[in-house]
RNA sequence: GGAGGGGUGGCAGAGCGGACGAAUGCGACGGUCUUGAAAACCGUUGUGCGUGCAAGCGUACCGGGGGUUCGAAUCCCUCCCCCUCCGCCA
């Protein structure tokens, strides 16, 4: 969410911010509401002033002026009821399309409505070249029984079932990762999978991709990130400065619809409905360097990960059709899938300035005492199974066996290679 | 699932229809005193919104929402959260 001012003073910023985010809003129905609930709220409040004085005077007057007071403030009385309730309507009206408004992304990030116009920035390590047929990662599954195949009569299409090493080396890739965040300062934090609306519009993946959630009873529905509810957890609080910045590893189950995604990656790790994932979250003072320099350390932190997993990757500056609407920018690690023959998203900086934590409001308390909304930034540490099939592919031997980076090694017993026993 | 008790300012805790944005204590901040500190004493100390150059003024908020009333922290309805006991259970 934007401060209203902003927007009002600001208008062909953020038509312009519309536009090239693609995103469906009419700026001038928003301000015309927004001129609107201003001078319905001056009338009532007005009424309400002039009530309250009757009020205060009926409590003191003796009974002969005291009916007549009455009858007064009856009067204030019905009209308010007449006017509150349009009042209610017409600002909740205009919450919803406050919350719609995007973010003004970055002056550097590239214009485009998609993928295509995404930039890259670099890349790194070398893509494998195979001597042999190499293997997809479905078939290395299956090669070594890694998978249950008739998955999907349990718990239908897009879901795995992991077996033996490969379950082993799920759970190792979590703990690596976290280890590593916990190295750098952050707070690990085992997280639900639960939220509550709240939480999920805080972010800002409501009200926009609410089909993307799956729905539950109670009010509730199943997140699909941790940083739903890392983001959610200083909601309301007014923090001081010596809590910042927060730096949290969470870690949860994610579950999406991939509503959008039909008929997409149905085969194999790439794309479930049910995922694993440790992120990183950082929620530090309102400052433009500061929080580029929390931007450029979570990127380092993912940077430093994929590297100690050895796999090739590009950095990518996703424009601002895919950056997503809270952003101010979004940059993808995306880690080379041979099978595929292209890089393959496994990581996503995003920054937010304050867009975030107006949604879900996160503030503190400057040495000057004024209180002022934060800006929050978050990045993938480790998400699986996705990453599997690089790891599985990139790390390919001929025999079919998968050699085991060092850095993981000490996660799975001392193992350096997996399917040692199911090769010929 | 059953029975009961609670949600009030940074914290503790009073208030149960008008003088309450809210006693009191603690904490924090500023000052006096002191070589310095502590203690003591004095003062300040919630947030949102509207309006205004500002000082200020207005309005709303005592878990959320709705209602009764001239007037609600206080009464009613409803939802949420927390605690205790019983049952069940990983």
């Amino acid at each position: 969410m934007l401060d209203v001012d902003f927007i009002v003073g600001n208008v062909d910023v953020v038509k312009r911010a519309i536009d090239v985010k693609g995103v469906d809003l009419d700026l001038d129905h928003l301000l015309a509401k927004h001129e609107e609930v201003k001078a319905i709220l001056i009338e009532v409040e007005d009424l309400r002033h002039e009530r309250n004085v009757l009020s205060k005077q009926t409590g003191k007057a003796d009974e002969s002026e005291r009916q007549q007071l009455i009858k007064e403030s009856r009067s204030i009385g019905s009209k308010l009821k007449e006017k509150e309730p349009g009042l209610r309507e017409k600002q909740d009206e205009l919450r919803e399309l406050l919350l719609l408004v995007p973010n003004i992304p970055g002056d550097d990030e590239p214009v485009g409505p998609g993928e295509e116009s995404n930039v890259e920035l670099r890349t790194w390590g070398d893509k494998p070249e195979f001597g042999f047929e190499a293997k997809d990662h479905v078939e290395l599954l299956e090669l070594h029984d890694w998978a249950v195949a008739s998955i999907g009569n349990l718990a239908g299409s897009r879901s795995y079932a992991l077996r033996g090493e490969l379950a082993l080396l799920e759970m190792s890739l979590w703990r690596f990762a976290l280890d590593y965040m916990v190295k750098q300062g952050f707070t690990a934090v085992a997280l639900p999978s639960f939220a509550r609306e709240a939480a999920l519009v805080g972010t800002g993946h409501f009200p926009g991709s609410r089909e993307e959630a799956y729905e539950l009873e109670d009010d509730l529905f199943l997140s699909g990130t941790s940083e739903v509810g890392l983001n959610y957890l200083r909601s309301g609080e007014i923090l001081s400065p010596s809590d910042l910045p927060v730096r949290d590893a969470g870690f949860s189950t994610c579950f999406r619809r991939e509503a959008g995604a039909a008929g997409k990656d149905v085969r194999g790790l790439l794309r479930v409905h049910q995922f694993y994932k440790v992120e990183q979250y950082v929620c530090c003072v309102p400052d433009r360097e500061e929080s580029n320099r929390w931007f450029e350390a979570l990127l380092a932190n993912a940077e430093a990960l994929v590297q100690a997993l050895e796999l090739p990757y590009r950095l990518v500056r996703l424009s601002t059709g895919e950056m997503g609407a809270g952003k101010v920018r979004t940059w993808d690690i995306e880690c080379w899938l041979p099978s595929a023959n292209e890089y393959r998203e496994t990581h996503s900086v995003a920054e937010f300035y304050d867009w975030q934590a107006r949604r879900a409001d996160l503030r503190y308390r400057d040495e000057d005492g004024r209180v002022r909304y934060l800006y929050t930034l978050n990045n993938t540490a480790i998400a699986t199974p996705r990453i599997l099939a690089q790891l599985l592919e990139v790390h390919q031997q001929e025999d079919g066996t998968v050699r085991m980076p060092a850095a993981l090694q000490p996660y799975l017993d001392g193992l350096e290679v997996l399917g040692a026993a199911s090769a010929d």
